[in-house]
RNA sequence: GGGUUCGUGGUCUAGUCGGUUAUGACGCGGCCUUUACAAGGCCGAGGUCGGUGGUUCGAAUCCGCCCGAACCCA
């Protein structure tokens, strides 16, 4: 027997068992077992920070991992970080005040690395004080050859499937940032104020009337390749096919009629530039117009643009709106809001280039295929996808004009009359083709021996779309699912679409068997969390203010996973209530056990024993299925109902009297019962409280090791009898202490004889042992009624019977029931077993079965007895 | 504008393949020092389950419409 502390002291115990723990290698992963279980991490971006959101995904990972190693599987919880990436570049421009064009390529990449180091070296940090169980020995950096390599060898195979390719294509472009992002990092910005333009374009030649078109980019004039209405906008008609001159610049454009082009929108007719947004790029394809680019690639106008030349957007804008109205052309303008697509890391709004660029081809059938395949949870996550999949237009831009992420592992021939390009072949990876030459002799196409190494870089989606590839051990070893991804739902479209995609792409498989997707992380106000409205909560302060546990548990019980949840102190608060309680169990029950109490074999249990013993296998049964669907709300809220009120509210009080005074055999069986639900609670609960279950199991003399290298308890003691019988003597145990409370008599008052008439006679006979130490009073348990006068107070009537029998007469039914005079049911149900009732003229005969009389005990005048009822049984408390 | 999800005591939440008294927590009020625990126990008040119409013997639950919120997309 051990002494615990009186009180559980989160501030050391959690750091003692983190530490701990990465001595005992608990979270090994073998690698050499048929129950798998692996978990797709995402590996998130090292901003230096792992916000609460972040947290919320991480508990769910682990509660799934530290739960499927008590079932025995084999789990790999790896840990990766895409490191890289633009604000990684802006950080390290901004700390060393340089340009990243000022040092040269690989030394600025250094800088990246040892910036990056720092940043998750303090992610790493907050992942340990929340207790999250990666296997260490399998984290990756995207930053690593040996992973840039990786994903270098899936840009390889894909381009030999012809699934990667080079072609000039419109693609958004970020004009601060100078590189093409994809559609997935172009956010719609909506209500952005803007004006719009009237502005008139004369006809070619002397018989064509001119026209008025309305746009929010006069800067775009020199882009203009055409114009638009709608074939049926009647103020057109006949005009389809004329030509008129752009103000201005002077080229002739001519309109088309397509049934894109909104009537409504300004004057109904609309010029087409080159581009202005992504409705340009489809008319231009569609009607093959002429392509006229006048922006450069740091968002200013070229020389198409003549005189405008060298001005950036808002410059030229102003200076062309100017020279229009100088001309005479412009109309009118007026305030209007339009959406604008930005640059999702810096808010710029992005403009559309035509650009040679790498692409890679998206099939939208296959990737759908796939994503089938997969289990989402909650379902309708796979309709976001769905809807985002049917929704892409364009093939996916996966070339970036930056330094900081993984090279495209291609050359150039130097030639000027040769367009040669060079791939990679995979024994040459990893490779920086600005710095070394292809494997290869010469040019197959013009015998030169040159090469120019691609400067361009790859989207960081092309690393961390492979990130179950990698976990597996792709290439070396061979595929196979992963088990898990978890992610949120904010980042379907981009990380979950990409995965599917390449994974489909390079392995022909779906990525991970189940998608858990959770929701967002709001603050206590309902509110998205931002330091400006005061909302913000770090992980870190929950931990410091209750503790990791507590914080764990608050996730868990926030919602059901795939919903928004809004952060609740009072449920970490309640959680870490919760952590005393089991803490203050297990203090007592460590007074009583020791090792050998606990293992006595074949113990000669009583009915609390026996009761308490098949709830223990009914909550694990109950605890696992929650758990194998996810449903970490639903599990930590029985296991919790378990422990407060059946383990320690009813249980413990049963027991006190043989734990104290009882004979050994007695005794012991009641050790043994009590240690072993309070075990196999700790190790359910163990997924959520990791340190707090840790501290108890490791107090507990009849343990060994870690409560995480446990089973999942395998009680099976799973007895009908024995939980109604107990379910008796903890109900009248816990009424009479309710009774005495109310009464205002102390709890341990010594009582009279007490009767209890359960209200169905239990197939055996009921223990009283424990129920008399309990209630501290001798307990008779007797068969039928009391000899007390029992009167019937109320009609019941069993709706599920009545309702099916009587269809459209239930109703009456019911109510004639109700009305009618309790004791002359009674009688009748007793008489008969059946009940006749009128119905105006009809008789209706309602089975016996389908009507509950509820009566009430009253004690006679100046007995010496109190009455009480209580869920099962009616209870009389003859007075001392 | 389209899609998805959601609306349950003051607050957060469970229940939602229809069935008798709608779950738990926090908060609130009252009572109680009992050999694990006052960071506790017991009792209580508090809900026309967003509104409305329908299906049904019966609707928080199924269907329609409306209102409101969040997210994704245009």
């Amino acid at each position: 027997m051990s002494e615990l502390p009186d009180s559980y002291d989160p501030d050391s115990v959690e750091p003692k068992w983190r530490d701990n723990w990465q001595e005992m290698d608990v979270y090994e992963y073998d690698g050499d077992s048929d129950t798998d279980y692996v978990v797709d991490t995402p590996p998130p971006y090292p901003t230096g920070n792992l916000h609460i959101g972040n947290a919320l995904g991480w508990c769910y990972m682990d509660f799934a991992a530290r739960y499927h190693r008590l079932q025995g599987d084999d789990v790999l919880f790896p840990q990766g970080w895409d490191c890289h990436g633009l604000p990684t570049e802006v950080k390290v421009e901004e700390n060393n005040d340089i340009h990243r064009t000022d040092v040269p390529r690989d030394e600025f990449r250094e800088m990246c690395i040892e910036h990056t180091e720092e940043q998750i070296d303090a992610m790493k940090e907050t992942m340990g004080t929340l207790g999250f169980s990666q296997d260490w020995n399998h984290e990756f950096k995207t930053m690593d050859p040996e992973y840039w390599g990786t994903t270098q060898r899936s840009f390889v195979e894909m381009a030999d499937d012809d699934l990667v390719y080079r072609d000039e294509h419109p693609v958004n472009w970020c004009p601060r940032c100078e590189t093409a992002i994809a559609d997935a990092e172009v956010e719609a910005e909506e209500g952005i104020d803007g004006t719009l333009y009237y502005i008139t374009f004369e006809g070619a030649d002397e018989d064509t009337e001119d026209i008025e078109i309305a746009t929010t980019r006069p800067e775009l004039l020199a882009a203009c390749v055409s114009m638009a209405v709608h074939p049926d906008d009647e103020r057109f008609e006949d005009r389809i096919g004329d030509s008129f001159e752009v103000p201005l610049f002077g080229h002739e454009v001519e309109l088309i009629a397509d049934e894109e082009s909104d009537p409504d929108f300004g004057t109904g007719a609309v010029m087409i530039c080159t581009f202005g947004d992504k409705q340009d790029v489809t008319w231009w394809a569609e009607h093959d117009l002429d392509l006229r680019m006048v922006f450069t690639e740091d968002g200013r106008l070229n020389d198409e643009a003549g005189e405008y030349a060298g001005l950036d957007i808002e410059e030229a804008k102003a200076e062309i709106v100017d020279d229009l109205e100088d001309e005479g052309v412009l109309n009118d303008s007026e305030p209007t809001e339009q959406a604008v697509g930005q640059c999702w890391r810096c808010d710029t709004p992005i403009e559309i280039l035509s650009k040679e660029q790498w692409f890679v081809e998206v099939d939208q059938d296959e990737i759908l295929e796939k994503a089938q395949q997969v289990q989402w949870i909650p379902d309708h996550m796979y309709d976001r996808l769905e809807d985002w999949t049917e929704g892409m237009e364009w093939d996916w831009v996966i070339s970036r004009q930056r330094v900081f992420a993984t090279p495209i592992p291609s050359w150039f021939c130097a030639d000027e009359d040769c367009d040669h390009i060079h791939i990679a072949g995979p024994d040459e990876l990893p490779v920086k083709p600005t710095e070394e030459d292809p494997d290869v002799e010469a040019c197959p196409e013009c015998g030169g021996t040159d090469w120019i190494g691609e400067t361009d870089v790859m989207d960081t989606w092309m690393d961390s779309s492979i990130t179950p590839l990698y976990v597996r051990g792709w290439p070396e070893e061979e595929f196979e699912p992963t088990t898990l991804r978890e992610q949120g739902h904010d980042i379907i479209r981009t990380w979950a679409f990409y995965t599917l995609l390449r994974t489909s792409a390079i392995e022909d498989e779906i990525p991970w068997e189940e998608a858990l997707i959770n929701g967002m992380v709001f603050g206590e106000d309902g509110n998205k969390m931002s330091k400006s409205k005061g909302n913000f909560v770090q992980p870190e302060e929950a931990v410091e203010e209750y503790s990791a546990d507590a914080f764990r548990q608050a996730m868990a019980l926030g919602g059901q996973p795939g919903s928004d949840i809004q952060f609740q102190w009072k449920e970490v608060k309640s959680a870490s209530k919760f952590g005393t309680k089991i803490w203050n169990i297990t203090r007592f029950a460590t007074g009583h056990l020791d090792e050998e109490g606990a293992t006595a074999e074949d113990p000669a249990y009583r009915d609390a024993d026996e009761w308490i013993l098949s709830r223990a296998s009914q909550v694990a049964d109950d605890v696992a299925e929650h758990m194998d669907e996810y449903r970490f709300d639903a599990a930590l809220r029985e296991l919790r109902e378990f422990v407060w009120h059946d383990l320690a509210d009813d249980y413990l009080e049963l027991i006190k009297g043989r734990l104290y005074e009882g004979r050994p055999g007695e005794r012991n069986a009641a050790r043994k019962a009590l240690e072993t639900s309070l075990t196999a609670s700790l190790r359910m609960l163990s997924p959520f409280a990791p340190f707090l279950t840790e501290e108890a199991y490791d107090a507990i003399p009849s343990t060994e090791g870690s409560v995480h290298a446990a089973d999942w308890p395998d009680i099976d003691m799973r007895d009908e009898e024995a939980e109604l019988a107990g379910e008796l003597i903890a109900d009248v145990a816990s009424t009479v202490r309710g009774w005495k409370s109310d009464e205002g008599m102390a709890l341990n008052a010594e009582l009279g004889d007490i009767e209890v008439y359960p209200d169905e006679t239990p197939e055996r006979a009921v223990d009283t042992y424990d129920l008399s130490e309990a209630i501290n009073g001798p307990v008779h348990v007797r068969k039928g009624e009391p000899a007390i006068e029992l009167v019937p107070v109320e009609v019941d009537p069993d709706h599920s019977v009545i309702g099916p029998e009587f269809r459209d007469q239930a109703g009456q039914v019911v109510g004639a029931l109700e009305g009618a005079d309790p004791a002359e049911i009674k009688q009748q149900k007793q008489l008969d077993g059946e009940i006749e009732v009128e119905l105006g003229e009809e008789v209706a005969v309602v089975p016996g079965e389908a009507v509950e009389v509820r009566e009430e005990h009253r004690a006679e005048s100046g007995e010496e007895v109190e009455v009480i009822e209580s869920e099962h049984a009616t209870i009389l408390v003859y007075k001392e």
